[in-house]
DNA sequence: GCTAGGGTTGGTCATTCGTCCAAGACGATC
DNA sequence: GATCGTCTTGGACGAATGACCAACCCTAGC
């Protein structure tokens, strides 16, 4: 049918079955995810799953971090577009209202938490990802003059995951309310003791 | 042996079996909770699961909803007996960092907030007990004077949340160091644009 | 003393699970 | 056009799952 050569129909089988996992977690959970269901949803036979990965715990680790990856990097992206630290965290905010935090994007990631504590190899990966955004902010807080650069940092972070959280349960939170809270928080003026 | 009643008895099982899921659920997810394991921690036969609960999703939503209720009330009670809010929050923050992220009790939390987006019934409970202790910490911001308290009540929540989440990745993560940045936040002389 | 009813037992039911594997299919290389 | 390596298929394996049930135990109340 299509002029697909061997290993590209393989490639493309490895995605498929990547971008089902990332679905399936939001979805179902990091436990409700089976080999099953995961093979009908990337339309492919079951027994691929395990010719392409080498469980099904790998196969979903990965689909976690390469759907965290670019996330954490545009974020950082925007970090440095701007002169402002806390112009960029005011953005963030209006972004994060586009989600509702109980569509599969948003569970993913707090899947992802969780599934961590209970995943070492999981957990570098994450804590990796995670401590460098962490670091670029307090790196950009601290170049703006902030007085305590690493504890906004922290509190900002914080503020974006449990804010998902807290949405799930009443979807009439809103982000970009919070964003006069947060300048406050991070502007260099405004959060001197 | 012991002089229990036959209803005694009965209800010593259904303690034993919400305070075993209490445990389970942070220890190996809410999908990961199954009847026998359940009844192996509780030290009980698989079969009293389902004759003293409707079904397994039931007995966990019980177990959910009576590990917070006492929780929240507690911070409640906590809101109460301090003029300052921000004096509240402070001594909240000193409490966090007793827990790790990886604990069973800090699990069950943050499975519950998953959970709840799958199962409305347990939304439509948790939601309640979320929106009180929120609308407490609104109430006691607004009558100490605090500019946009509802703003700052839900970021205080979402930063609870949030950095449990974080301190399950980092466990060097450290609440007290917060305090001062949300004292900022929710004293009403430090949040003023 | 006897009976009614809540509590308990051990087991069964059909499903689903993760993992594995032999056999086949396919495209690239010589 | 034969051969090789990669990809794919369909099915199998034992184990675990949620739910259910008839039979049994025990105590409270008559």
């Amino acid at each position: 049918m299509t002029g697909q050569t061997n290993a590209e129909r393989g490639r493309e089988v490895r995605a498929r079955l990547l971008t089902a996992a990332q679905e399936l977690i939001g979805e179902l959970g990091w436990n409700g995810v089976s080999t099953r269901i995961l093979a009908e949803r990337a339309e492919v036979r079951p027994g691929l799953v395990h010719y392409h990965f080498e469980s099904l715990q790998a196969l979903l680790r990965q689909a976690t971090t390469e759907a965290m990856r670019p996330m954490l990097d545009d974020m950082a992206a925007l970090l440095a577009s701007v002169p402002n630290p806390a112009d960029a965290v005011e953005s963030l905010m209006a972004e994060i209202d586009r989600y509702t935090g109980t569509d599969p994007a948003s569970l993913l990631f707090i899947e992802a938490y969780l599934a961590a504590t209970r995943d070492p190899i999981l957990r570098g990966q994450m804590g990796e990802l995670v401590t460098r955004l962490r670091a670029a902010l307090t790196e950009a807080l601290s170049a703006s003059g902030h007085p305590s650069p690493e504890e906004a940092a922290i509190v900002v972070m914080a503020v974006i995951d449990g804010f998902l959280l807290h949405k799930g349960l009443d979807p009439r939170l809103s982000a970009i309310r919070l964003a006069p809270m947060l300048r406050h928080l991070t502007d260099p003026n405004g959060a001197r003791s």
